[in-house]
RNA sequence: GGAGAGAUGGCAGAGUGAUCGAAUGCACCGGUCUUGAAAACCGGCAAACCGAGAGGUUUCGGGGGUUUGAAUCCCUCUCUCUCCGCCA
Protein backbone atom coordinates (compact mmCIF):
# COMPACT_ATOMS: atom_id res chain seq x y z
CA UNK A 1 0.00 0.00 0.00
CA UNK A 2 1.11 3.30 -0.28
CA UNK A 3 2.59 5.16 2.51
CA UNK A 4 0.88 8.27 4.61
CA UNK A 5 3.95 10.13 3.65
CA UNK A 6 3.66 9.43 0.16
CA UNK A 7 0.15 10.76 0.36
CA UNK A 8 1.45 13.94 2.41
CA UNK A 9 4.19 14.93 0.83
CA UNK A 10 3.19 14.42 -2.50
CA UNK A 11 -0.45 14.71 -2.34
CA UNK A 12 -1.35 16.51 -6.24
CA UNK A 13 0.80 14.17 -7.41
CA UNK A 14 -0.55 11.31 -5.78
CA UNK A 15 -3.35 11.82 -7.14
CA UNK A 16 -2.30 12.59 -11.12
CA UNK A 17 -1.24 9.20 -10.65
CA UNK A 18 -4.42 7.40 -9.48
CA UNK A 19 -6.31 9.06 -12.36
CA UNK A 20 -4.06 8.31 -14.90
CA UNK A 21 -4.38 4.86 -13.30
CA UNK A 22 -8.30 5.58 -13.70
CA UNK A 23 -8.93 5.24 -9.92
CA UNK A 24 -12.75 6.61 -9.38
CA UNK A 25 -12.49 9.15 -6.92
CA UNK A 26 -8.83 9.76 -6.53
CA UNK A 27 -9.16 13.20 -4.59
CA UNK A 28 -12.24 12.23 -2.32
CA UNK A 29 -10.77 8.67 -1.53
CA UNK A 30 -7.06 10.55 -0.49
CA UNK A 31 -9.03 13.49 1.56
CA UNK A 32 -10.79 10.57 3.55
CA UNK A 33 -7.50 8.79 4.01
CA UNK A 34 -5.75 11.98 5.24
CA UNK A 35 -8.93 13.38 7.01
CA UNK A 36 -8.93 9.90 9.05
CA UNK A 37 -5.05 10.31 9.73
CA UNK A 38 -5.42 13.38 11.23
CA UNK A 39 -8.38 12.38 13.77
CA UNK A 40 -5.93 9.36 14.40
CA UNK A 41 -3.11 11.78 15.22
CA UNK A 42 -5.35 14.29 17.00
CA UNK A 43 -6.44 11.09 19.46
CA UNK A 44 -3.21 10.04 20.02
CA UNK A 45 -2.05 13.08 21.22
CA UNK A 46 -4.58 13.21 23.71
CA UNK A 47 -4.38 9.86 25.08
CA UNK A 48 -0.74 10.33 25.12
CA UNK A 49 -1.26 13.00 27.59
CA UNK A 50 -3.39 11.41 29.50
CA UNK A 51 -1.62 7.89 29.79
CA UNK A 52 1.56 10.13 30.68
CA UNK A 53 -0.29 11.54 33.62
CA UNK A 54 -1.80 8.32 34.76
CA UNK A 55 1.94 6.87 34.54
CA UNK A 56 2.85 9.65 36.78
CA UNK A 57 0.21 9.03 39.25
CA UNK A 58 0.67 5.43 39.78
CA UNK A 59 4.48 6.13 40.09
CA UNK A 60 3.77 8.51 42.63
CA UNK A 61 1.13 6.18 44.18
CA UNK A 62 4.02 3.51 44.61
CA UNK A 63 6.09 5.97 46.26
CA UNK A 64 3.75 7.07 48.72
CA UNK A 65 3.18 3.65 49.82
CA UNK A 66 6.15 2.84 50.27
CA UNK A 67 6.30 5.91 53.05
CA UNK A 68 3.47 4.34 54.34
CA UNK A 69 1.33 7.24 53.11
CA UNK A 70 -1.73 5.49 52.63
CA UNK A 71 -4.46 7.96 52.64
CA UNK A 72 -2.55 9.94 50.65
CA UNK A 73 -1.85 7.23 47.78
CA UNK A 74 -5.98 6.22 48.65
CA UNK A 75 -7.02 9.77 47.07
CA UNK A 76 -4.49 9.61 44.03
CA UNK A 77 -6.09 6.24 43.18
CA UNK A 78 -9.02 7.46 43.00
CA UNK A 79 -8.27 10.55 40.75
CA UNK A 80 -6.47 8.61 38.22
CA UNK A 81 -9.33 5.73 38.65
CA UNK A 82 -11.61 8.20 36.83
CA UNK A 83 -9.35 8.47 33.98
CA UNK A 84 -9.61 4.93 32.64
CA UNK A 85 -12.99 5.46 30.82
CA UNK A 86 -11.78 8.40 28.78
CA UNK A 87 -8.40 6.41 27.62
CA UNK A 88 -10.73 3.19 26.63
CA UNK A 89 -12.81 5.92 24.33
CA UNK A 90 -10.10 7.46 22.82
CA UNK A 91 -8.15 4.51 22.40
CA UNK A 92 -11.05 2.97 20.69
CA UNK A 93 -11.32 6.19 18.80
CA UNK A 94 -7.85 6.04 17.57
CA UNK A 95 -7.79 2.51 16.68
CA UNK A 96 -10.95 2.82 15.27
CA UNK A 97 -9.60 5.82 12.70
CA UNK A 98 -6.22 3.95 11.88
CA UNK A 99 -8.64 0.96 10.92
CA UNK A 100 -10.35 3.19 8.80
CA UNK A 101 -7.48 4.33 7.05
CA UNK A 102 -5.98 1.27 6.74
CA UNK A 103 -8.94 -0.34 4.76
CA UNK A 104 -9.41 2.70 2.45
CA UNK A 105 -5.64 2.82 1.56
CA UNK A 106 -5.70 -1.25 0.85
CA UNK A 107 -8.69 -0.24 -1.96
CA UNK A 108 -6.15 2.36 -3.10
CA UNK A 109 -3.82 0.62 -6.26
CA UNK A 110 -0.13 1.69 -6.52
CA UNK A 111 0.76 4.62 -8.75
CA UNK A 112 2.34 4.37 -11.78
CA UNK A 113 5.44 5.30 -12.81
CA UNK A 114 5.96 8.78 -15.16
CA UNK A 115 6.81 6.52 -18.10
CA UNK A 116 3.95 4.30 -17.89
CA UNK A 117 1.67 5.08 -21.00
CA UNK A 118 -2.06 6.44 -20.51
CA UNK A 119 -4.43 4.37 -21.48
CA UNK A 120 -7.33 2.02 -20.50
CA UNK A 121 -6.62 -1.47 -22.03
CA UNK A 122 -4.44 -3.89 -23.17
CA UNK A 123 -4.70 -2.07 -26.61
CA UNK A 124 -3.19 1.06 -25.07
CA UNK A 125 0.42 -1.07 -24.27
CA UNK A 126 3.14 0.34 -26.02
CA UNK A 127 5.57 -2.61 -27.75
CA UNK A 128 9.08 -1.43 -26.53
CA UNK A 129 10.96 -3.78 -29.24
CA UNK A 130 10.05 -7.55 -30.94
CA UNK A 131 12.66 -9.71 -31.59
CA UNK A 132 13.05 -13.40 -33.91
CA UNK A 133 10.62 -14.06 -36.84
CA UNK A 134 6.83 -14.56 -36.27
CA UNK A 135 6.01 -15.40 -39.78
CA UNK A 136 8.27 -18.44 -40.31
CA UNK A 137 5.48 -20.83 -39.75
CA UNK A 138 4.44 -23.67 -42.65
CA UNK A 139 0.76 -23.18 -44.08
CA UNK A 140 -0.57 -26.40 -41.93
CA UNK A 141 1.19 -25.90 -38.93
CA UNK A 142 -0.38 -27.25 -35.95
CA UNK A 143 -1.80 -25.74 -33.02
CA UNK A 144 0.19 -27.03 -29.44
CA UNK A 145 -2.94 -29.30 -28.22
CA UNK A 146 -2.77 -30.88 -31.56
CA UNK A 147 1.45 -31.38 -31.39
CA UNK A 148 0.88 -32.42 -27.93
CA UNK A 149 -1.57 -35.57 -28.82
CA UNK A 150 0.51 -35.98 -32.32
CA UNK A 151 3.53 -36.86 -30.24
CA UNK A 152 1.57 -37.97 -27.10
CA UNK A 153 3.47 -35.38 -24.89
CA UNK A 154 0.52 -34.19 -23.27
CA UNK A 155 -2.65 -35.68 -21.83
CA UNK A 156 -5.50 -33.04 -21.08
CA UNK A 157 -7.96 -35.76 -20.47
CA UNK A 158 -5.89 -37.93 -18.49
CA UNK A 159 -5.78 -34.93 -15.92
CA UNK A 160 -9.39 -34.40 -16.32
CA UNK A 161 -9.99 -37.73 -14.73
CA UNK A 162 -7.15 -37.31 -12.38
CA UNK A 163 -8.22 -33.62 -11.00
CA UNK A 164 -10.68 -31.72 -13.40
CA UNK A 165 -9.94 -28.98 -16.32
CA UNK A 166 -6.37 -27.22 -16.05
CA UNK A 167 -4.13 -30.18 -14.55
CA UNK A 168 -2.35 -31.39 -17.54
CA UNK A 169 -0.63 -34.41 -17.35
CA UNK A 170 2.84 -34.57 -18.88
CA UNK A 171 4.33 -37.52 -20.68
CA UNK A 172 7.29 -39.20 -21.53
CA UNK A 173 9.58 -36.22 -23.67
CA UNK A 174 6.77 -33.90 -23.00
CA UNK A 175 7.65 -34.33 -19.48
CA UNK A 176 11.26 -34.41 -19.82
CA UNK A 177 10.67 -30.99 -21.98
CA UNK A 178 9.14 -29.70 -18.39
CA UNK A 179 12.00 -30.59 -16.81
CA UNK A 180 14.25 -29.41 -19.11
CA UNK A 181 13.12 -26.00 -19.25
CA UNK A 182 12.98 -25.34 -15.65
CA UNK A 183 16.95 -26.61 -15.08
CA UNK A 184 17.63 -24.21 -17.99
CA UNK A 185 15.91 -21.49 -16.31
CA UNK A 186 17.20 -21.91 -12.87
CA UNK A 187 20.64 -22.71 -14.36
CA UNK A 188 20.62 -19.43 -16.11
CA UNK A 189 19.14 -17.58 -13.35
CA UNK A 190 22.26 -18.68 -10.87
CA UNK A 191 24.38 -17.60 -14.21
CA UNK A 192 23.19 -14.01 -13.25
CA UNK A 193 23.81 -13.89 -9.55
CA UNK A 194 20.57 -15.12 -8.40
CA UNK A 195 20.24 -17.46 -5.55
CA UNK A 196 18.38 -19.80 -5.33
CA UNK A 197 15.50 -20.76 -2.62
CA UNK A 198 13.30 -23.45 -2.67
CA UNK A 199 10.16 -22.22 -0.91
CA UNK A 200 6.53 -23.40 0.28
CA UNK A 201 3.30 -24.22 -1.66
CA UNK A 202 1.24 -23.51 0.78
CA UNK A 203 1.33 -19.59 2.63
CA UNK A 204 -0.53 -18.34 6.00
CA UNK A 205 -3.06 -15.27 5.52
CA UNK A 206 -0.13 -12.56 6.31
CA UNK A 207 1.93 -13.57 3.63
CA UNK A 208 -0.75 -13.46 1.12
CA UNK A 209 -1.38 -9.84 2.71
CA UNK A 210 2.20 -9.14 2.54
CA UNK A 211 2.53 -9.39 -1.55
CA UNK A 212 -1.00 -7.91 -1.76
CA UNK A 213 -2.88 -11.04 -2.94
CA UNK A 214 -5.02 -10.40 -0.05
CA UNK A 215 -7.59 -9.31 0.46
CA UNK A 216 -7.57 -8.00 -3.63
CA UNK A 217 -7.34 -11.59 -4.90
CA UNK A 218 -8.89 -13.78 -2.45
CA UNK A 219 -10.81 -15.63 -4.87
CA UNK A 220 -7.91 -16.29 -7.41
CA UNK A 221 -6.38 -18.62 -5.02
CA UNK A 222 -6.92 -21.94 -3.87
CA UNK A 223 -7.48 -22.02 0.16
CA UNK A 224 -7.34 -25.16 2.87
CA UNK A 225 -10.23 -23.74 5.36
CA UNK A 226 -9.27 -26.73 7.71
CA UNK A 227 -5.72 -24.95 8.13
CA UNK A 228 -6.20 -21.61 6.92
CA UNK A 229 -3.14 -21.84 4.45
CA UNK A 230 -3.43 -20.64 0.49
CA UNK A 231 -1.95 -22.20 -2.29
CA UNK A 232 0.38 -20.37 -3.92
CA UNK A 233 -0.35 -18.10 -7.28
CA UNK A 234 3.02 -17.65 -7.76
CA UNK A 235 6.55 -17.76 -6.10
CA UNK A 236 6.49 -14.06 -5.67
CA UNK A 237 4.63 -14.88 -2.39
CA UNK A 238 6.79 -17.16 -0.59
CA UNK A 239 10.35 -15.73 -2.02
CA UNK A 240 8.84 -11.93 -0.93
CA UNK A 241 7.45 -12.84 2.16
CA UNK A 242 11.14 -14.21 3.36
CA UNK A 243 11.66 -10.27 3.46
CA UNK A 244 8.98 -9.77 5.53
CA UNK A 245 9.44 -7.81 8.76
CA UNK A 246 12.66 -8.07 8.03
CA UNK A 247 15.66 -4.60 7.96
CA UNK A 248 18.26 -5.40 5.91
CA UNK A 249 21.54 -3.69 5.34
CA UNK A 250 22.33 -1.37 2.40
CA UNK A 251 25.50 -3.50 1.81
CA UNK A 252 23.20 -6.38 1.17
CA UNK A 253 21.00 -5.16 -1.69
CA UNK A 254 19.67 -5.93 -4.07
CA UNK A 255 19.30 -9.14 -2.41
CA UNK A 256 18.39 -11.56 -6.22
CA UNK A 257 16.48 -14.80 -5.47
CA UNK A 258 15.38 -17.48 -7.96
CA UNK A 259 12.62 -20.31 -7.25
CA UNK A 260 10.98 -22.85 -8.82
CA UNK A 261 7.97 -23.70 -8.14
CA UNK A 262 4.16 -25.14 -9.29
CA UNK A 263 1.81 -22.17 -9.09
CA UNK A 264 -1.86 -22.76 -8.54
CA UNK A 265 -4.77 -20.37 -9.46
CA UNK A 266 -8.70 -20.77 -9.65
CA UNK A 267 -9.15 -18.80 -12.49
CA UNK A 268 -12.65 -17.96 -12.05
CA UNK A 269 -14.44 -16.62 -15.08
CA UNK A 270 -12.35 -17.63 -17.85
CA UNK A 271 -13.48 -19.11 -20.69
CA UNK A 272 -13.20 -20.05 -24.50
CA UNK A 273 -9.83 -20.12 -26.64
CA UNK A 274 -8.35 -18.44 -23.49
CA UNK A 275 -8.43 -21.99 -21.73
CA UNK A 276 -7.58 -23.91 -24.93
CA UNK A 277 -4.62 -26.40 -24.42
CA UNK A 278 -1.72 -24.79 -22.32
CA UNK A 279 -3.04 -21.70 -22.56
CA UNK A 280 -4.55 -20.89 -19.29
CA UNK A 281 -4.21 -23.63 -16.87
CA UNK A 282 -5.04 -24.24 -12.68
CA UNK A 283 -1.97 -25.81 -11.85
CA UNK A 284 1.48 -25.03 -13.66
CA UNK A 285 5.14 -24.69 -13.29
CA UNK A 286 7.32 -21.09 -13.04
CA UNK A 287 10.63 -19.84 -12.48
CA UNK A 288 10.54 -16.23 -10.82
CA UNK A 289 13.07 -14.29 -9.86
CA UNK A 290 12.61 -11.58 -7.22
CA UNK A 291 14.73 -8.69 -5.89
CA UNK A 292 14.48 -6.20 -2.89
CA UNK A 293 16.54 -2.95 -3.77
CA UNK A 294 16.87 0.86 -2.67
CA UNK A 295 15.07 3.37 -4.21
CA UNK A 296 18.02 4.83 -5.82
CA UNK A 297 18.92 1.44 -7.65
CA UNK A 298 15.60 -0.31 -8.27
CA UNK A 299 15.20 0.64 -12.18
CA UNK A 300 18.70 -0.58 -13.02
CA UNK A 301 17.46 -3.64 -11.27
CA UNK A 302 14.46 -3.40 -13.79
CA UNK A 303 16.60 -3.22 -16.48
CA UNK A 304 18.69 -6.24 -15.60
CA UNK A 305 16.05 -8.62 -14.89
CA UNK A 306 14.16 -7.11 -18.30
CA UNK A 307 17.59 -8.11 -20.68
CA UNK A 308 18.16 -11.51 -18.78
CA UNK A 309 14.15 -12.57 -19.41
CA UNK A 310 14.70 -11.24 -22.95
CA UNK A 311 18.43 -13.67 -23.03
CA UNK A 312 16.70 -16.68 -22.28
CA UNK A 313 13.82 -16.45 -25.31
CA UNK A 314 16.10 -15.55 -27.46
CA UNK A 315 17.98 -18.42 -26.72
CA UNK A 316 14.89 -20.67 -27.32
CA UNK A 317 14.75 -18.84 -30.41
CA UNK A 318 11.13 -17.68 -30.05
CA UNK A 319 9.83 -14.42 -31.50
CA UNK A 320 8.76 -12.38 -28.78
CA UNK A 321 7.77 -8.26 -28.34
CA UNK A 322 8.27 -6.64 -25.06
CA UNK A 323 5.43 -4.59 -24.27
CA UNK A 324 5.45 -1.53 -21.68
CA UNK A 325 2.15 -1.60 -20.37
CA UNK A 326 -0.21 1.29 -20.27
CA UNK A 327 -1.81 3.17 -16.75
CA UNK A 328 -4.65 1.30 -17.00
CA UNK A 329 -3.50 -2.36 -17.85
CA UNK A 330 -0.84 -2.33 -14.83
CA UNK A 331 -1.52 -4.31 -12.07
CA UNK A 332 -3.10 -3.13 -8.40
CA UNK A 333 -0.12 -3.01 -6.86
CA UNK A 334 2.69 -2.71 -9.70
CA UNK A 335 4.36 0.95 -10.62
CA UNK A 336 5.66 -0.29 -13.89
CA UNK A 337 4.92 -3.78 -15.69
CA UNK A 338 6.87 -5.15 -19.27
CA UNK A 339 5.28 -8.09 -20.33
CA UNK A 340 7.40 -10.51 -22.39
CA UNK A 341 4.77 -11.94 -25.41
CA UNK A 342 6.28 -14.94 -27.73
CA UNK A 343 3.96 -15.39 -30.82
CA UNK A 344 1.90 -18.64 -31.37
CA UNK A 345 1.74 -18.50 -35.53
CA UNK A 346 -0.47 -21.22 -35.34
CA UNK A 347 -3.02 -19.12 -32.90
CA UNK A 348 -2.64 -16.37 -34.76
CA UNK A 349 -1.96 -14.54 -30.88
CA UNK A 350 0.78 -13.57 -28.51
CA UNK A 351 0.67 -15.52 -25.40
CA UNK A 352 2.24 -14.13 -22.23
CA UNK A 353 5.14 -15.36 -20.75
CA UNK A 354 6.53 -12.87 -18.89
CA UNK A 355 5.25 -9.87 -16.55
CA UNK A 356 8.50 -7.77 -14.92
CA UNK A 357 7.49 -5.10 -12.60
CA UNK A 358 8.86 -2.83 -10.05
CA UNK A 359 6.96 -2.43 -7.38
CA UNK A 360 8.60 0.46 -5.93
CA UNK A 361 7.88 0.68 -2.05
CA UNK A 362 4.07 -0.24 -2.65
CA UNK A 363 4.84 -4.08 -1.35
CA UNK A 364 7.17 -3.33 1.07
CA UNK A 365 5.18 -1.09 2.92
CA UNK A 366 2.53 -3.47 3.66
CA UNK A 367 5.95 -6.33 4.41
CA UNK A 368 7.75 -3.78 6.65
CA UNK A 369 10.71 -4.69 4.62
CA UNK A 370 13.13 -2.28 5.11
CA UNK A 371 17.09 -1.23 5.12
CA UNK A 372 19.21 0.77 6.60
CA UNK A 373 22.09 2.41 4.97
CA UNK A 374 24.65 5.02 6.55
CA UNK A 375 22.21 7.33 8.02
CA UNK A 376 20.79 4.24 10.45
CA UNK A 377 17.65 5.29 9.11
CA UNK A 378 14.80 2.56 8.36
CA UNK A 379 14.15 2.92 4.69
CA UNK A 380 11.55 1.00 2.55
CA UNK A 381 12.93 -1.33 -0.19
CA UNK A 382 11.81 -1.53 -3.40
CA UNK A 383 11.02 -5.11 -4.85
CA UNK A 384 10.57 -5.88 -8.11
CA UNK A 385 9.50 -9.72 -9.49
CA UNK A 386 9.79 -10.95 -12.91
CA UNK A 387 9.01 -14.67 -13.92
CA UNK A 388 11.49 -16.30 -15.76
CA UNK A 389 10.07 -18.05 -17.11
CA UNK A 390 6.30 -19.46 -16.95
CA UNK A 391 6.47 -23.17 -18.39
CA UNK A 392 3.11 -23.67 -20.08
CA UNK A 393 3.02 -20.79 -22.97
CA UNK A 394 6.52 -20.99 -23.62
CA UNK A 395 5.55 -24.57 -23.75
CA UNK A 396 2.94 -24.04 -26.46
CA UNK A 397 5.24 -21.65 -28.32
CA UNK A 398 7.90 -23.93 -28.23
CA UNK A 399 6.01 -26.49 -29.42
CA UNK A 400 4.19 -24.46 -32.45
CA UNK A 401 7.64 -22.64 -33.46
CA UNK A 402 9.66 -25.46 -33.58
CA UNK A 403 7.52 -27.58 -35.54
CA UNK A 404 8.97 -29.32 -38.86
CA UNK A 405 7.77 -32.07 -40.76
CA UNK A 406 10.60 -34.19 -39.22
CA UNK A 407 9.07 -33.73 -35.67
CA UNK A 408 10.09 -30.71 -33.23
CA UNK A 409 13.13 -29.40 -33.17
CA UNK A 410 15.23 -28.76 -29.85
CA UNK A 411 17.24 -25.47 -30.20
CA UNK A 412 20.50 -25.49 -29.36
CA UNK A 413 20.82 -24.26 -25.92
CA UNK A 414 18.18 -26.63 -24.68
CA UNK A 415 19.58 -30.06 -26.07
CA UNK A 416 21.88 -30.54 -22.88
CA UNK A 417 18.73 -30.63 -20.55
CA UNK A 418 16.87 -32.43 -22.82
CA UNK A 419 19.22 -35.12 -23.63
CA UNK A 420 17.31 -35.39 -27.53
CA UNK A 421 17.47 -32.50 -30.14
CA UNK A 422 13.89 -33.58 -31.45
CA UNK A 423 10.71 -34.95 -30.63
CA UNK A 424 9.62 -37.32 -33.13
C1' G B 1 -2.73 -37.56 17.93
C1' G B 2 -1.23 -37.80 23.75
C1' A B 3 1.99 -35.59 27.87
C1' G B 4 5.25 -31.78 29.45
C1' A B 5 8.46 -27.25 28.99
C1' G B 6 9.16 -22.65 26.92
C1' A B 7 8.84 -17.65 23.82
C1' U B 8 12.72 -11.14 26.80
C1' G B 9 17.13 -6.39 22.45
C1' G B 10 21.49 -8.58 16.44
C1' C B 11 22.83 -13.18 19.50
C1' A B 12 23.28 -15.46 24.41
C1' G B 13 20.85 -14.63 28.87
C1' A B 14 19.03 -12.18 33.90
C1' G B 15 14.62 -10.30 35.68
C1' U B 16 8.26 -13.17 39.16
C1' G B 17 3.98 -6.37 40.78
C1' A B 18 6.14 0.06 41.11
C1' U B 19 13.27 2.19 41.23
C1' C B 20 12.50 -2.16 34.08
C1' G B 21 12.82 -0.23 27.68
C1' A B 22 14.85 -3.90 30.51
C1' A B 23 21.21 -6.50 34.30
C1' U B 24 25.39 -8.97 32.29
C1' G B 25 28.27 -11.08 28.29
C1' C B 26 29.18 -11.30 23.02
C1' A B 27 28.70 -8.75 18.44
C1' C B 28 28.62 -3.85 16.33
C1' C B 29 29.90 1.68 16.06
C1' G B 30 32.88 6.04 17.89
C1' G B 31 37.09 7.64 20.86
C1' U B 32 41.88 7.21 23.86
C1' C B 33 46.49 4.63 23.38
C1' U B 34 49.62 2.73 18.94
C1' U B 35 53.88 3.84 13.13
C1' G B 36 49.48 0.51 12.09
C1' A B 37 46.68 -3.48 14.18
C1' A B 38 45.45 -6.34 18.52
C1' A B 39 44.72 -5.87 23.72
C1' A B 40 43.12 -2.52 27.46
C1' C B 41 40.19 1.60 28.80
C1' C B 42 36.07 5.33 27.90
C1' G B 43 31.48 6.21 25.43
C1' G B 44 27.45 4.74 22.25
C1' C B 45 24.20 0.87 20.45
C1' A B 46 15.91 -1.66 19.43
C1' A B 47 11.60 -0.21 16.73
C1' A B 48 6.99 2.44 15.72
C1' C B 49 3.89 6.77 16.41
C1' C B 50 3.07 12.13 17.90
C1' G B 51 6.00 16.74 18.23
C1' A B 52 9.70 22.43 15.09
C1' G B 53 12.12 20.98 19.55
C1' A B 54 12.26 19.72 24.55
C1' G B 55 9.91 15.70 25.22
C1' G B 56 5.77 12.16 25.27
C1' U B 57 3.31 7.40 24.09
C1' U B 58 3.47 2.22 22.64
C1' U B 59 6.11 -2.45 22.17
C1' C B 60 9.49 -8.20 26.60
C1' G B 61 5.56 -14.03 20.70
C1' G B 62 -0.12 -12.08 19.28
C1' G B 63 -4.89 -10.72 21.49
C1' G B 64 -7.87 -9.97 25.92
C1' G B 65 -8.26 -9.35 31.36
C1' U B 66 -6.95 -8.16 36.85
C1' U B 67 -4.53 -3.69 39.16
C1' U B 68 -3.56 3.15 40.75
C1' G B 69 0.60 0.38 38.39
C1' A B 70 2.19 -5.83 34.44
C1' A B 71 8.10 -8.47 31.09
C1' U B 72 6.27 -10.28 35.98
C1' C B 73 -0.57 -12.49 37.87
C1' C B 74 -5.07 -14.70 34.96
C1' C B 75 -7.50 -16.26 30.14
C1' U B 76 -6.77 -17.30 25.05
C1' C B 77 -4.30 -17.93 20.36
C1' U B 78 0.18 -18.88 17.63
C1' C B 79 4.86 -20.85 17.45
C1' U B 80 9.23 -23.62 19.33
C1' C B 81 11.47 -27.60 22.09
C1' U B 82 11.40 -32.59 24.78
C1' C B 83 9.11 -37.48 25.44
C1' C B 84 5.45 -41.13 23.50
C1' G B 85 2.58 -42.76 19.20
C1' C B 86 2.28 -42.68 13.77
C1' C B 87 4.82 -42.02 9.17
C1' A B 88 7.45 -40.32 3.56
Amino acid sequence: MLTIKQITDQKEAVIAGLKKKHFADAEAVIDQILAFNDKRKKTQAQLDDQLAEGKKAAKQIGMLMKQGKQEEATAIREKVAAYKESNKELEATMNQAEQDMKELLYTVPNVPHESVPEGRTEEDNVVERQGGDPASLPENALPHWDLAKKYDLIDFELGVKISGAGFPVYKGKGARLQRALINFFMDEAAKAGYAEVEVPYLVNEASGYGTGQLPDKEGQMYHDAQDDLYLIPTAEVPVTNIYRDVILDESQLPIKNCAYSACFRREAGSYGKDVRGLNRLHQFNKVEIVRIDTPEHSYESLDEMISHVEGLIEKLELPYRILRLCSGDVSFTSSITFDFEVYSAAQERWLEVSSVSNFESYQANRLKCRYKGKDKKATLCHTLNGSALALPRIMAAFLENHQTPEGIVIPEALRPYTGFDIID
